[in-house]
Order: C-alpha cells, then sequence, then structure tokens
DNA sequence: AAAATAGTGTCTGTAAGACAATATAAC
DNA sequence: GTTATATTGTCTTACAGACACTATTTT
C-alpha cells in the first residue's frame, strides 16, 4: 500500500473521477418572531417543484467564499451581509444524479432588507423540532403545511440553527438581523427566537449593557403608545 | 442570466473543469503538556522535504467522514477515535499545482495510544502565536527551530486549536486526550493546555465534579510519592 | 518526620433571576 | 387620567476565585 503523500502526488486530475463542489447558501432572517430563510422552487427534475437553497457549482477559479457571494447576490441582488460557512455535506446519495458535495454556508440579513425577491424565491418559516442545540433537520411552513425540500437541505438549514444557537451567546449575531438602531426589546426578541427559548428581561437587560458594545443614540422611539426605549447602536469594542 | 436551480439542473459533468476534493486529517494529542500533531514529510514536489497533514483524494463512490477515516487508518492504523470535520479550505491557489478543495477533519487521542508510527510520520508540538480564540496560523516546532509547513497546513492546525478551545467549555474534550481513567489534575492539565490559560483548581474540580459526568472508580494512582488521587472515569449523562 | 499533592471548608465578589417601584409617551 | 412598556433599584441565589486547613501516601 502507498502511503498519502505518494498518492496524492501521483494522482493526475484526469485519472479518476471526481466529485462536483458546489455552495448552498442558507439566507436567514427574522420576520415576525420566527426565523425564516429564503428558498427557491426547483423546475426541474429530480426534486421538481420542490423547494431547495440557492446554489450553484463552484467555478474552478472562483474561491468558495466568492462562490458563495455570486450566489447570494444572483438569486437576491444582497450583498456585504454577514457571511459565513457552515458545513461541507458530502454523503455519496446526497444527489441522486451524481456525486455532488456541497459546501454550506449561511448569511443573516435584517428583514427589512430583503425587498424584491425573485418570482421563485420565497421566505419560508423555520419550524424547529428539537430544542437547545440538539441539532438535525427542521421543517419548513408554507402556506399549506409543511413543504416538500430537496436533497438534504432541510439538515442543511438544521444546522444553521444550531450554529446560531451556539453562537449566540458569544458573537454578534443578533446586530446582524437587526437595523442600525434597535431597542434592547427588539434585540431580546431576537435572541429568543435564535434559541427558541424565552430570556429574563432584566439580566438580558445588564448582560447586554455591561458588554460596552452598545451605544445610546440619545433617540427614542416615536409613536408606540407607551414610553418609548432608547434607541441604541452597536459598536463592537 | 439564468437563476442557480436552472444552472443545477443544466449542469452536465463533464462541462466544465472542476476542482479536486482531498480530506487533510489533523490528529491532535497532547504530550508533555503541549498540543502536537501528526504531520508526515513529502517527498515530491511542490514543498518537497516540507511537511503536510497525512491526506488523500476522496473517492468518488466514498462519503467525506469516510474517506476522513480512511486517511487516518492509513496513516496511524487508528480507527474508532473522536473525528469530526473542521473546515473546508478553498482558496483557489492554495495548491500550487492545480485547483485542490481540502475539507478539513481532525481527530483526538490520548497520547498513550499513538505506540509506532509510519517512518515518515512525525508528532509535532504546536505553538500558538494567540491567546484566546483569535485564530490564525499556528507554528510547528521541530528539532532545530520551526518546521516547513506545506500549503494552508499551519492555518488549518490553528483553526484546529481554535475550535478546540471554543469546545472546551460545553463539550466532554479532553476526555478524548486521556486514558479511559484519570485524574482531576490530569484532566485539568488537559484543559490548561488547550486553552492556553492556568485554571483555578478549586473552581475547575467543583465544575467538574458538578457536571455530574465524573464517575470515581473507587480506585487511587498508585507510587506517587505524595497522597494519591481518586481515578475518575467519564460517564455522559 | 518531611515532602508533596489531594481534597475540604469557608469567605467574598460577581452576575443572574425575581420582584417592586418609578418614568414617560400616546391616547 | 389610563394604558402600556421602559427603566431603575433592591433582594436573593448560584457560582467562581481565593485562601486556609486537613488528609494521605512515599521517602
Amino acid at each position: 500500500m502507498t502511503g498519502e503523500s505518494e498518492f496524492l502526488d501521483a494522482y493526475d486530475a484526469s485519472d479518476f473521477p471526481r466529485p462536483s463542489v458546489a455552495v448552498d447558501v442558507a439566507l436567514v432572517t427574522v420576520a415576525e418572531e420566527k426565523l425564516a430563510v429564503l428558498l427557491v422552487r426547483r423546475k426541474e427534475h429530480p426534486h421538481r417543484g420542490a423547494w431547495q437553497l440557492p446554489g450553484g457549482f463552484v467555478g474552478i477559479d472562483e474561491s468558495l467564499d466568492d462562490a458563495a457571494k455570486r450566489v447570494l447576490l444572483d438569486k437576491t441582488g444582497i450583498s456585504g451581509v454577514f457571511t459565513e460557512q457552515l458545513y461541507t455535506f458530502g454523503d455519496v446519495d446526497r444527489d441522486p444524479r451524481t456525486r455532488v458535495i456541497s459546501v454550506a454556508y449561511y448569511s443573516l440579513v435584517g428583514a427589512g432588507r430583503l425587498g424584491n425577491l425573485h418570482d421563485d424565491g420565497a421566505l419560508v418559516p423555520i419550524l424547529v423540532p428539537w430544542s437547545g442545540e440538539t441539532g438535525g433537520a427542521v421543517d419548513l411552513r408554507g402556506p399549506d403545511g409543511l413543504i416538500d425540500v430537496a436533497f438534504d437541505h432541510r439538515l442543511i438549514v438544521g444546522t444553521v440553527v444550531k450554529r446560531l444557537r451556539g453562537k449566540l451567546g458569544y458573537a454578534p449575531i443578533g446586530y446582524e438581523l437587526l437595523p442600525g438602531e434597535f431597542t434592547l426589546h427588539q434585540l431580546q426578541a431576537i435572541h429568543e427566537t435564535i434559541s427558541g427559548a424565552r430570556l429574563n428581561k432584566d439580566s438580558f437587560r445588564r448582560r447586554m449593557l455591561a458588554s460596552g458594545e452598545l451605544v445610546s443614540t440619545g433617540r427614542r422611539q416615536q409613536n408606540v403608545g407607551h414610553r418609548p426605549a432608547t434607541l441604541y447602536r452597536y459598536e463592537p469594542a
């Protein structure tokens, strides 16, 4: 048996069949107290009529990050938002046509920035059938019950939710889903939506303010029918 | 312009040049209070004589996880250890020969289980030039100063260290690096090695015992020149 | 007995949860 | 004034850090 390095060096690009490499991008936002993801409808077999994450094959002269940005821009016109590699899905049978390895990415964007989607795209609420950071596939709710999702994309979205819950405690995830100025109540709602749990208001407020990364703008809410809350801005330390 | 789904479905496997996909595996252990990783020496250009992580191309009928296990088994004879996907490195120029996307994995194993390595393999101590979870490439120490490492493998190993530090607080990482029975002192030493920081002894002990996942075996250390510590076993709740 | 580390008990400071009281805008 | 939420203050509890003290083995 030869070692890996021999194998690696003896390898000729044309010698062996090789997998295709795609990126799939989960654009996530929070709308009406629910996590939602952008899906597009499939027009061809397999899974014709089902929904999937926007995706595309990786160009031979294109980095993975660039491919993800391109897919996002092509499908939504959005760029410049928080985007991060999630996980690479490589089971042999995940695509029935041919061997496709998918490097999954996720993006976060405030609900306000999602204006005009393409015709075949839809923001779909995510139903998480597990608690905490258990992980696993999620369900996606359409107008008439759960919708049909192609490939392993329910698992990909579930992995996004797991990642978000994990990062919520130590990374500035919530701010990516809010406008530039926001109230502490809005921030808490985002955290509760992501974590799937209610949070203690007093403690949340103290913890956020103690971080030193929230700056009061001096401005306040307008026309809210009750005492208006102070608007804050996020400023990394 | 066509949408992604059209592109995806119109894609014929033979139409476009596609990247190669490899897995690289960082086998990590703790030896003499230092994190160390298994590297192998390159025998061919490029980077001839430099060191790299064990790696191999992904077979067309082989999942990514299986490819990682195969690489690990081929190079070390080890199987059945904690192994997890780390991150996928896909910059265009990371391999000067051709486009290679590397899905990196890492494995954890107790120092005791690393007996007879192949001739061209070496356990190399990791020097982390950043603190906390900053991330970035690490340095690798050979007998005569830092060693020459091929491709972006210093960054891959750095990413492993970052991941380990992140998981240390909530996942049973430490136990993977210890024999089945261990003292609290040994466990603390592992945690300190991974985190790169000293930990409070009292607090560490309380926290570990409070987890309820450490079971006293009733046995104790032998011949240690001082009061022997109780040996514990890790039992997931 | 000396050396060296294991293990226990207690005090203090910090932060979270709970709860009460006050503030401020729209109506 | 009423309503509804914002904001502040206080009390209690849980836990980490610090420190002192006791325990147990080898030499």
